[in-house]
DNA sequence: CTGAAAGCGCTTACAG
DNA sequence: CTGAAAGCGCTTACAG
């Protein structure tokens, strides 16, 4: 380990090399105005001389509040997480804010009170909820009441007052669906996610509802209930392929739970596409990774997540500027249908 | 958006209520000695009653150490990045750590400054590296002139003067090769990963360390240059595959490639393993997810991270009561090899 | 065992 | 356009 280190130079360093106030260094390192320009770059020499970084904490309990952002979220997978992530950095960089994430156990008895114990402690300046926190409404409520900005990514309902970001996910899967259709299936299978998550709800209806305006009724023989996991997908599918009346399609709601309805098709000797069509959801790297690669619907995930972080940064510019009376930021990013080898015509 | 909300409570609240003085307060919140249990239990009552909870930034303003961890990580793929963040997670949330994630463009010309902007403005209480950040000098650097406490996963060098947690990566892949020989193969291709990363070099010298072993020396034309995707993987085995002179299996450095290399077989109409063997690295999810699974070597992630974790807060708990002088820690986890079946004899 | 004072490095509110 | 003072909510160092 290194030795003790020299002390860092702080505010009052700079005010002293520069010749000023240290109130003058603030305007500077805040881009106030009302400073000289030769002032300004005096102090600007001085803070690159002495390579002067300003303390965040000391200006988040000066100006109360933070430079840090949280992302809640809860088991959604490797890869969305990251996704999130990565596209809530893109933004946050250029803003000069940081951000903390914390894995959320949305079904412990007490998610409210650690909540509240996280965003009381922290004051963070503003919260990205993903699936299936976005729905939790311990949680929600605790931001509301702390004055927390946050908001929502894909959440259950659409009609509300938080400020979401989404794609249709009820759209989406019917586009899935009428695609099958149009292959010419008419017994599919569908594989449910799990109960929490406001996306096994959508894509279930947005599937129904296409079945029903081409006529079709949705066989509750068919219909499987799983947990979004590879496991589940190789489980269910197993059950629904072993019927003598199985499936000509299947349609999953993801693509690992399609990834394992594809393994139970191998095991079986299923060959896919030719008997039977498998279509999954999100278009994952895991969707052109397995074979045949999947059909699936794209969501921009990375792009969900950049447009969160711009709708919380304005939130957060609202809230310092004390505007509260402008209307609530929604917004919906399209989805995309990518057709691969893993459906083609009904067998017949 | 919510209107502005009550203030929130305060050590001196908390003081008043229970007729204490504010360090007396202090003393309750830090389990530090000397306080009698009457009056810490009507302290404990008022933060209570109160709803206190201490303001993260003036503890590490005043107390000049922040509640901070950072990952500083680089394109490792969703996975892996996310199973090491929840191993931190699961020990950072005990010791009442938080965790601040930083992509780092880690061949960028500028890391070095920005690195230092990170630590000096958050003053980080302690920064985990991950590949391919974990061996950039320049960052490295500046973590040892700043004294911050930082431990390193998945380095290069295992004889360092600097804390590391790893898994014999050299053994792992040796172990993987011998696995190959044991079932009759000789010709066996290599996919190599990126250039930048350590495990690229460890990985590919176990192999030759294993061939070597058995008196075989690896095929120059049978070793291609990927990046560790699923795309390189792809494009990397065709070339092998075509070949009059193809060989009987193919080790790719991770598993992703892997899956691309299997894809290829398919394509090519090969049949696994029948006529070609391929195995992974890693044991990532998509290990078992592809057709048929992948024989891969297991690397305990969520382990390592919890590991590194516990490291970097002995580090912190050492800085804090200065001691300087204790054994630089490190540990190596145990990796496990994985048969499935992409694996099997060697044809003819 | 407990507390009064000073200070951490900034920003806010005000004065000139 | 610039600055002196007070304060953010804690901890440190010291006194009793």
């Amino acid at each position: 380990m290194a030795p003790p280190h020299p002390r860092k130079p702080t505010i009052s360093d700079v005010a002293a090399l520069a010749e000023v106030s240290i109130k003058t260094v603030s305007r500077v390192m805040n881009k106030e105005p009302n400073v000289r320009d030769v002032v300004k770059s005096k102090v600007q020499r001085a803070m690159t001389e002495l390579g002067y970084q300003p303390s965040l904490s000391a200006r988040s309990l000066a100006g109360e509040r933070s430079f840090l952002i949280g992302h809640f979220y809860g088991d959604t997978g490797g890869q969305y997480t990251h996704d999130i992530q990565l596209g809530m950095l893109n933004r946050c960089r250029d803003a000069g804010y940081h951000l903390m994430i914390e894995e959320v156990v949305y079904d412990a008895p007490d998610v409210g009170e650690r909540a509240a114990a996280l965003v009381n402690q922290v004051r963070m300046a503003g919260v990205v909820l993903t699936p299936p926190v976005t729905d939790n409404p311990l949680i929600l409520d605790v931001l509301q009441r702390a004055g927390v900005p946050y908001v929502r990514v894909a959440p259950d309902q659409n009609i509300d007052t938080s400020p979401i970001i989404r794609i249709d996910e009820w759209q989406a899967t019917r586009d899935l669906t009428d695609h099958l259709i149009r292959l010419g299936h008419r017994r599919i299978g569908f594989l449910k996610g799990k109960q929490a998550h406001a996306a096994t709800r959508l894509r279930y209806g947005g599937f129904c509802e296409a079945l029903a305006e081409h006529g079709l009724a949705p066989a509750p023989e068919l219909v499987e209930y799983g947990e979004f996991s590879y496991a589940t997908g190789l489980t269910c599918a197993r059950r629904l392929l072993i019927r003598p009346d199985r499936p000509t399609a299947i349609l999953a709601s993801n693509d690992e739970m399609a990834a394992g309805a594809l393994a139970a098709a191998h095991e079986l000797g299923i060959p896919v596409p030719q008997q039977l069509s498998i279509v999954g959801f999100d278009d994952t790297p895991i969707a052109s990774m397995v074979w045949p690669p999947l059909t699936t619907v794209r969501q921009p995930v990375i792009a969900m997540a950049e447009a969160a972080a711009d709708i919380l940064l304005e939130l957060i510019r609202r809230k310092d500027s004390g505007q509260w009376d402008h209307p609530v930021p929604h917004r919906q990013l399209d989805h995309v249908l990518v057709e691969r080898a893993s459906t083609g015509p009904a067998p017949f």
